[in-house]
Order: C-alpha cells, then sequence, then structure tokens
DNA sequence: ATAGAAAATGATAGTCATTATCAATCGATT
DNA sequence: AATCGATTGATAATGACTATCATTTTCTAT
C-alpha cells in the first residue's frame, strides 16, 4: 500500500506527505510504518532519499530513474532534475586528485527560476 | 567572546560545540545566546553555514575565506575544502541552459580518503 | 488445521538540534 | 538616577524522526 501511493506519488515525497496521502484509504495507518517502510524501501533499492537541506527527508524513486542533481528555485520551490556529466566527472577527478575514492555526491543549485526572474 | 572563540576555532564548528568552549571561560553563559549570536555573525557576513547533511548547522569563517565545496571521507569523517573553478563554470552553465538565474550550489562530495582506503 | 516462533504494526514516549518565551539584567539616553 | 529598549540565561516548546513495547499478523513445522 505503501510503495503504490510512493509510485503514484510524482517527484519528492516525503514519509509525512505520504502519511497523509496513504491515511485517506486506510485511517488506521502509523506513521512510524511510513517512516520504516520507507527506509526498507531505500534498503531495497526502489526508492532514494534526497536532502534539499530543509531537515526533510524526501524520497524519489529509483527504477529507471538515473543519479541527478537538483536545480531548485528559491522562490516558488520549484526544482528541476538536472545531470551534467562533465561535472559528474569533475568531480571524480576533483576527489581522486585529493587521493579519495569518491562514494557518491550531493549538489543542489539554488537559484531563480525563469518565471519568478521576470517578475 | 562568542565572535573571538569563533575565529580562533579552526575549521567547521557548531553551536553545540562553540558553546562547550567558551562554557570553560564563563560557565554563566546560555547556549541559546551561542545559536543566537552565530546567526548574527551570518547576517552580519562574518560567518558562513554548511550543511553536511548530518543535520547539525556548523559554520566556516567568511572573512578572507572563498566560496569553496567539501570533500568528507565516509570513515573517518576528514574533510577537505575544495574548489574546482570549472564544475563552478559548468554550474552556471547548467543551471542557465534551465533557464535559472543561479544564487548559490551546495557541493558535497562522499567518499573514503587515502588513509582509510588502504587500510 | 494449528501451535508456536518470528516479523510487522500502531500508539506513544523519547531524541536531538534548534527556536520561542519570558522574566531578569544590562546599557544607553535623558 | 529614571526610563525604555536590547540582550541574556533558563527553560519550555518544536518538529522530524527513532525507540520501545504490547498487540496483531504472518509464517513454518508439525
Amino acid at each position: 500500500m505503501i510503495l503504490n501511493a510512493f509510485l503514484k506519488s510524482a517527484g519528492h515525497s516525503s514519509s509525512e506527505e505520504l502519511y497523509d496521502l496513504i491515511k485517506r484509504d486506510d485511517p488506521s495507518i502509523g506513521q512510524a510504518t511510513i517512516y520504516r517502510t520507507m527506509k526498507l524501501l531505500v534498503d531495497a533499492g526502489l526508492a532514494r532519499s534526497v536532502d534539499f537541506g530543509d531537515g526533510i527527508v524526501r524520497y524519489e524513486q529509483k527504477l529507471g530513474h538515473e543519479h541527478h542533481d537538483h536545480l531548485i528555485c528559491e522562490q516558488c520551490g520549484i526544482h528541476v532534475e538536472v545531470v551534467d556529466s562533465v561535472i559528474e566527472e569533475l568531480q571524480e577527478d576533483l576527489a581522486k586528485r585529493h587521493g579519495f575514492r569518491l562514494y557518491r555526491h550531493k549538489m543542489v543549485l539554488y537559484g531563480l527560476c525563469a518565471e519568478c526572474s521576470s517578475e
């Protein structure tokens, strides 16, 4: 049921948001179960957690959903998924230059989207 | 007093860490004051807050301390400040390509440092 | 089927970093 | 010195999340 709600939800949902959704179908569900299940989905490789820096863990689908970074508008909150393969390579190089073996990275770009810029 | 402790502290200190330091000189100080003051220092342009993704806000000096990103060893926790001007440019391009005006970004690379790799 | 073990659930209390509140103190200005 | 606003420290509150624990629910072996 939780998996279903998660898969149906487009974008990046928090456990809290999913809880509100699922409660509509089954008011008896507890939020601890949502938190637990989302962690399980991450372990199972179905979900990936993302950190936008606001203290809330959001989840996005992982299946057929390649790695990407995020571009967020600080005004309206809209977010775009982006990837730049050159940046990815340079990150590898950068880490290697410092003797690090790179496991993963987090990159979030904050700015103003076209809409909000023109206002 | 807080500013002093912050300036003396090398690297990235949390309010909590600064509190422990300052308490030694003045046990009467309250931690709320540290939290408040660190925010003031950020507003005043003396400090910059950094988010390593562990739920703790750390502060670094801003004066004469250019923008940079972070490379963190997931084993021993050591962190290195890095900059790659090409990456920075590409981030600008990337944002522009999506119609965004870029204000700032956050990039944290997680991996294993040379030390920890060789163990 | 069925008893007994193991896992999952919901309710709720607890964490932990941070923030709000509020009375007391400090400080500048008259 | 009196006044009024800003700052402080102590403490309660917040909010996202986690731990606990008694109670189902779900296996699994018989």
